[in-house]
DNA sequence: CGAAAAAGAATGAAGGTTCATTATTTACCT
DNA sequence: AGGTAAATAATGAACCTTCATTCTTTTTCG
């Protein structure tokens, strides 16, 4: 069995702030997870060397392994990062907001901006996502269900509240919605001429429509859906 | 160079009729693929080893290469014959049909009904159709490309016809409408109790109210979407 | 029988992982 | 403070396993 990874944890209350070569670790720790992302997104996992993670990282071979136990953990860990910070940035926006229509608008707008925003993210989640799924989903994938979870619960508290169709199946619908967004990113990436907010607001006004959203919301977010 | 596979093209108008060898050959070289199928639906093509196909097919893994120029080539191969296969089968069931929206519905009540009945055809879809993008489409994504176009027009003649919202992204909303097929055709097969005529019709009626269609067809695919 | 097809052992390249060595930082002592 | 020893971190060449592919031998069948 391979050694443990090294503790790369934050400070935890209580303790000494932690020591200058705690805090190059995590530093560290993160430039080899960003330099992943940007070598995974552009060769795929697979045919992604070890070694080329490091030299993205500025860093030997081996120290890869002081990090993570092997190369399967370094996507594990990335991905877990990833959704972890997409889910609370969505939830920091949609929280105290009261109507699912306008949560679901956010929803969307929010995932829409904080993907396309990054390139060699919208790619990782195109080109990795799915068949890391199927082996991530095992181990880590926390982060991804409860980002899904939250999407399929705005539709319920939707139809609870009466402004959606209560025959759709949330689940599945909450599942179309994320598969959407992602090829909404790749398409604001692929023409840099598209517009955020335009792609946003459609793909938000198709699936406003398709739940069978009710009534008009202040906001512009509904303007099509003259049900 | 690695050698070139051997012919094993279909017979051509003003041959001879094929010898009994080349029927077999033909016959191997389609069991190969099936097995691929499975392999790849079941490891993903990275971790599936060329053997595995091989013990998969009864075969030994010498005889791959006699069916195929490397690895790379049978999944390429695969893809090939699978979306050429869904796209003739839907075609056959629209192209006589006048109205946009009712193509649009059976064109995903017959990809979902296709895709679903085969659970392994679902799962490599899902499991190497993005990263299979990447690397394949270099080479043979014509039939994948013409499945996408095939929407794509839908969508714009509904436009034409005056039936669906023009103020929506065509080109998006196909792309949209495909991934979000893919996550039908997974809860299908995850759920085996799940009805696809019920799920298909989910997906439909999401679509065709997100899509603004106006009017209701005779038939029950737009019964919900009473706008 | 002879040619095509299939088998499966052998080959060799590739790349993930290890580990002996070197560099850096921290702790300790005078 | 300055200097030294211990501890930790980083390096990267070497190792070793894992396959994709090739090639010689065997089998099949017209």
């Amino acid at each position: 069995m391979a050694i443990a990874a090294r503790n790369v944890s934050f400070s935890v209350v209580g303790e000494k702030r932690p020591s200058l070569r705690a805090q190059r670790s995590e530093i560290k720790y993160k430039t080899i997870l960003e330099a992943a992302k940007k070598t995974f997104a552009k060769k795929g996992f697979y045919t992604a060397k070890v070694i080329d993670v490091a030299q993205e990282a500025n860093v030997a071979s081996g120290t890869i392994y002081l990090y993570f136990k092997n190369k399967d953990d370094i996507i594990v860990k990335l991905f877990d990062d990833v959704f972890e910070n997409i889910t609370a940035q969505i939830w920091s926006e949609i929280k105290d907001v009261r109507d699912a229509r306008e949560q679901l608008a956010l929803f969307c707008a929010g995932y829409i901006e904080i993907v396309s925003a990054d390139k060699y993210l919208a790619d990782l989640i195109h080109i990795e996502m799915n068949p890391a799924k199927k082996y991530v989903s095992r181990y880590a994938d926390k982060h991804f269900r409860h980002m899904l979870g939250m999407l399929e619960e705005i539709i319920e508290k939707g139809m609870d509240d009466g402004v959606f169709d209560t025959n759709i199946l949330a689940g599945l619908s909450a599942r179309m919605i994320y598969s959407s967004l992602n090829e909404a990113c790749l398409q604001i990436i692929a023409a840099s001429g598209k517009n955020t907010q335009t792609v946003a607001d459609s793909v938000s006004a198709m699936f406003l429509r398709g739940l069978g959203a009710i009534g008009v919301h202040d906001g512009d977010v509904l303007v099509a859906a003259g049900c």
